[in-house]
DNA sequence: TTGAAAGCGCTAACAA
DNA sequence: TTGTTAGCGCTTTCAA
């Protein structure tokens, strides 16, 4: 518990010297220098940082608002995956993470301004918002610097990264065209995500460039969610028993469809194919492993850090990141018979 | 950005008054209060938790001292569960979470005590830290308080939360005991983790208990990974064919344990029975599904936040939880032939 | 090369 | 019920 006042007492200087000494300014005779790290470290010395950074105005500290870290989501290693990637490098970058956990009713009490002012952090990372959640508007106001992982929001201080959803599910389309497959359905996840609307459009250009007309009963909603799903798909093969193929716009959803087309008798990839979305760990170890389009989560939460900092230094370049998918064919999908 | 000045001064006040009438405090005239709370709103006023912290000498805040929180082990949702449990709880106690990030590299230059000093974090949990990590016996000597996730250790301001790794060890061995089972290897994880040292002994006492001779032959260990449990089981089983069951002290080793009897024509579980540990979502999904040692880790990360804050509070109760294991049967178990 | 002094925004004795 | 004052531990002008 040592502050820099004991230092500074001990070494007969004052605190002024202590601080510049400890901060390595040049102004400080090397002797004394020396003399006072030693006593630093006799005294087992560590600097508040609430201190400094009362007087600095800045934290080295960013605010994570991560929302769905709940029991439930817990299959999805999306977000954790994607927690990796900004840990580690925002911990090799010198800044600390902090949480800033957000259930509904918290968020009644506090917005998202008071909720930054008051851990006075220096930016924020936001993943998994909804696009009608009120922060959203607030973040796109504040001068806070922000980032945002999968909502292409840019701003003054405002960022984005995200993967190209357009084209990653039109690529899943055109996978299941290529198999020949005509009619295919569609699993979506809620309208109040900017990657469901993206992905609904990618499915859409993807018929459309092979001529094939898009068909709105066969797209259903399953809320990003293995059993809501189930349900609707379930009851989408039901109803349209046409359907050879299915893209679903997340992989935890798929496992629903999974679920639902063996209560169903169809057998995958026989009689129905299945093509996902995110690659998460679980889609290469259920049977049939799943064809799907792979993110890389781990990249994005680098990629988000990396470009949080970089807007914090003042290295405003572009604030608009967009990472690659890739089709990672496995053995849900084949040739339509 | 308006401080409790500003608000005085708007209100004709002194900042004393401004402080007391937002915090809740009964000596100020409810009119000033009322006023006082609007012109707070009016000015969009959050309090500088910093400002506060630095004086209460309290942060509120929570550090989180998680290893392995890498792009490698992704597989293994354990962390994030916990972390999930963690997050929900302190955030309706109204803790905030800090992640020190300890890449071994990084740790050589600060110290555990510094890292919490310098954050001034009223408590920290800690998990998947080696025994043989300096920091653990920093922890011990320090007195910031702080909850330990599977390291059985008490001290005056340290607690643990963990699960009868012994009895669950025992258990896995116990069912493939009943099954016939007589030859039965261990894939143990590492020296440096409690539990493996004590599901080692859990899996002696299980065979002792059996009448079984313990045999150092039949186990290896596997340092909890994958790549590495497929490496050492492989040998394992092509030495000692005689070997019918394995117990694998995590389910992502034994992920590596299948890879390897596939390998070697082994089918599971009817050419060899195989027990996990941990039941970890994969474990369900793959073919076979896992018979393993269920924990119920989004608990463990739950009633690690909760004892910390009640030891933060002052209800000093007991300092030591365990949580139950349950033996989860699938289908990678059978009787032996 | 060093020190005195002010101030970051807040809380809390103590006095009025 | 309210205000004065000191102080938390640090950085940073400004002056010496």
């Amino acid at each position: 518990m040592a502050t820099i006042k004991d230092i500074a007492k001990a070494a007969g200087v004052s605190v002024t010297t202590v601080s510049r000494a400890l901060n390595g300014y040049s102004d400080v005779n090397e002797k004394t220098r020396e003399r006072i790290k030693q006593i630093a470290q006799e005294l087992q010395y560590s600097p508040n940082t609430l201190a400094r950074s009362l007087v600095m105005n800045k934290t080295k500290t960013i605010g994570l608002l991560v929302s769905g870290m709940t029991r439930g989501s817990i299959k999805d290693n999306f977000t954790y995956e994607i927690l990796c990637g900004i840990n580690d490098t925002t911990s090799s970058l010198d800044y600390d993470l902090i949480f800033f956990s957000t259930n509904t009713s918290k968020q009644k009490e506090k917005s998202y301004t008071q909720l930054c002012r008051e851990r006075k952090v220096d930016g924020v990372i936001i993943q998994g918002i909804k696009t009608d959640d009120p922060y959203l508007r607030e973040v796109i106001d504040s001068d806070i610097p922000c980032v945002l992982i999968d909502i292409p929001i840019e701003g003054a201080s405002v960022g984005y990264i995200t993967t190209d959803n357009v084209l990653g599910a039109k690529n899943a389309v055109k996978h299941l065209l290529q198999l020949g497959h005509k009619h295919i359905g569609m699993i979506n996840g809620h309208n109040q995500a900017f990657v469901s609307q993206q992905r609904l459009e990618g499915y859409r250009l993807g018929l459309i460039e092979d001529n094939i007309d898009f068909n709105w009963n066969y797209v259903v909603n399953g809320a990003f969610d293995e059993d809501q799903a189930y349900l609707v798909s379930k009851k989408l093969l039901q109803t349209n028993p046409q359907l050879t193929a299915i893209f679903s716009a997340s992989d935890v959803m798929a496992l629903g469809v999974l679920r639902a087309a063996k209560e169903l008798n169809r057998s995958i990839p026989d009689d129905l194919s299945l093509v996902g979305y995110d690659d998460i760990v679980l889609a290469s170890y259920v049977s049939p492993p799943l064809t799907t389009i792979a993110q890389d989560k781990y990249l994005m939460g680098q990629k988000a850090a990396e470009l949080l900092v970089a807007m914090l230094q003042g290295g405003i370049e572009e604030r608009r990141i967009v990472i690659d998918t890739v089709l990672v064919e496995r053995s849900s999908t084949t040739k339509v018979n």
